[in-house]
Parts: structure tokens; C-alpha cells; sequence
DNA sequence: CCCGTACTACGATGCCTATCGTACGAGTCG
DNA sequence: CGACTCGTACGATAGGCATCGTAGTACGGG
């Protein structure tokens, strides 16, 4: 699923070729994980992992960016104590044209939604 | 997440209301029941459980209409013996527009894809 | 009424995963 | 160097889930 890493301090990520529908899915079921990719997305450019205010621990949050990066979701590199985190919009729009416009279209119309019952 | 039923022998569904994307998502992200909405989506009319022919036993074909269900991606009714499947398209339009489409039109482009390594 | 077909219910199993806490490694800044 | 910040690694835990097999229920037809 991921390329190996070849100096420590680098992160594996998928090739696009190996970005797979389900995954992506997978990912962006958890609230948690939709919430930060919309994040990214409204702001538009990467943003470190301490820049989300998430209310889990800081492992838990370690595991959602990992699972949003092994998925092909984002990107992420390290810069300086800092590790930046960009959403990979040409190759998911590369690979399921419009997909990734329709899903942040959806969780803004839920968003909006009363929460209900 | 889904009603009462009640009657023996019928069903409960989520209203569209109830209808949560992440549930949604959630249930596409497993193969079989991407397949399983494919299909029901290309042939845009009900199938029985039965039609399908699913590389997993009965049971397990169960589990997954029933997830379907319950999350809101298909509605199902009895028909005598049968049990027909039918994607609830016009609540999901009505709640994620465009969302169905991208996300048959991203199974159909991964479908053609060399499955890779 | 009896049987076959269609699907379910239940229990078991093994894996995956979301969460935490603690201890650690890598950089930056004084 | 030393301290602080950012993020990781690892182990534990609890719950979810995909899968199966077996036994059972509901309906329709002869």
C-alpha cells in the first residue's frame, strides 16, 4: 500500500496508481478524519498537525493523519520540529474526477444540517 | 439510526434525515457492498439478494444488505420469498447532490485500472 | 399439508481500529 | 549544552466487524 521509506524522517505515501476508492472511503468515514480533511480543504494550503485543535490525545491524532496519509488522502513532510499536511487534490482529482468536491460538498450540507436525533 | 419496526418481516431504515455521510461512506468503503451498489446502480432497477452472486456465504451476504440498509444506501422490502434491493438514490441526491454519481464514476474508473500491484 | 427456496438469527472467531498513557527522538532557540 | 516543542513508537484496551456454520422462520407451490 505504501512505497518504503528510504531515510528515516521520510514518510511513505501511496503512488497515485495506488490510491484505491475503498480506502479513501475508509478514511473519510471517521469524523474525526473528515474533519480535518475539510479543514484543509477550506483553508486551502497544509497546515501542521498541531495547527488542528482535535479533541483526542496527540497519539490518536498521530494514527488519523497516518491512516489520511497511507490512504493517498494527504500528503505529508516534515519541515523544521513541524510536520505539514497537504491534501493530495490533483491526484484524487486525477484519479475520481469531481469526487473529492462532491464529499466536501456533502459534509458542508451536513454540516449545516440540525443535528437531529 | 434507524426506526422501530413494527411488524415482524419488515424492515427499518434510516429516514433520510437520519442519514449520516459517514455511515455512508462507511458502507461503500467495504468492496462487497461497493459491488453490490454497482451493480444496483447499473441495472437502476431492485434485485433480489438472491440475483447477486457474491463470493461469501449467505450469512455474510446478509450482513452487508443489512449495513447497506441501515445506513441509508439502499432500501429494502420483502416480495413475497424474495427480498428486493433498491438504492435510495432520491434521498441521497436529495441530501449530497452529485455525490452518487462521483462515486459510481470513481468505481467505474478504478474498475478499469490495471488492479496492480 | 409438505417441501423447497429465500433469507435470518445466533454464536464463534480472528482481525482491525480508535483510544489512551508513557516514554522517546528530532529540531529549535536561548 | 539545556530546555522546550512537536510529533512518534509502543503497549494496552475495548469495541467493531467481516466471515463462517448451523439451525431456524416465512412464503409459495404442488
Amino acid at each position: 500500500m505504501t512505497r518504503p521509506a528510504v531515510s528515516s524522517r521520510d514518510l511513505p505515501h501511496p503512488t497515485r496508481e495506488e490510491i484505491r476508492l475503498e480506502g479513501v472511503l475508509h478514511a473519510l468515514s471517521d469524523p474525526m478524519r473528515l474533519r480535518i480533511v475539510r479543514e484543509l480543504a477550506a483553508v486551502g494550503e497544509e497546515l501542521s498537525c498541531s495547527h488542528f485543535d482535535l479533541p483526542v490525545t496527540k497519539s490518536t491524532a498521530t494514527h488519523h493523519f497516518r491512516v489520511l496519509r497511507e490512504s493517498g488522502v494527504i500528503q505529508q513532510i516534515y519541515r523544521g520540529t513541524a510536520k505539514m499536511n497537504g491534501l493530495r487534490r490533483d491526484d484524487l482529482d486525477g484519479l475520481f474526477p469531481g469526487l473529492l468536491d462532491a464529499l466536501l460538498d456533502a459534509a458542508d450540507r451536513q454540516a449545516v444540517r440540525p443535528k437531529s436525533a
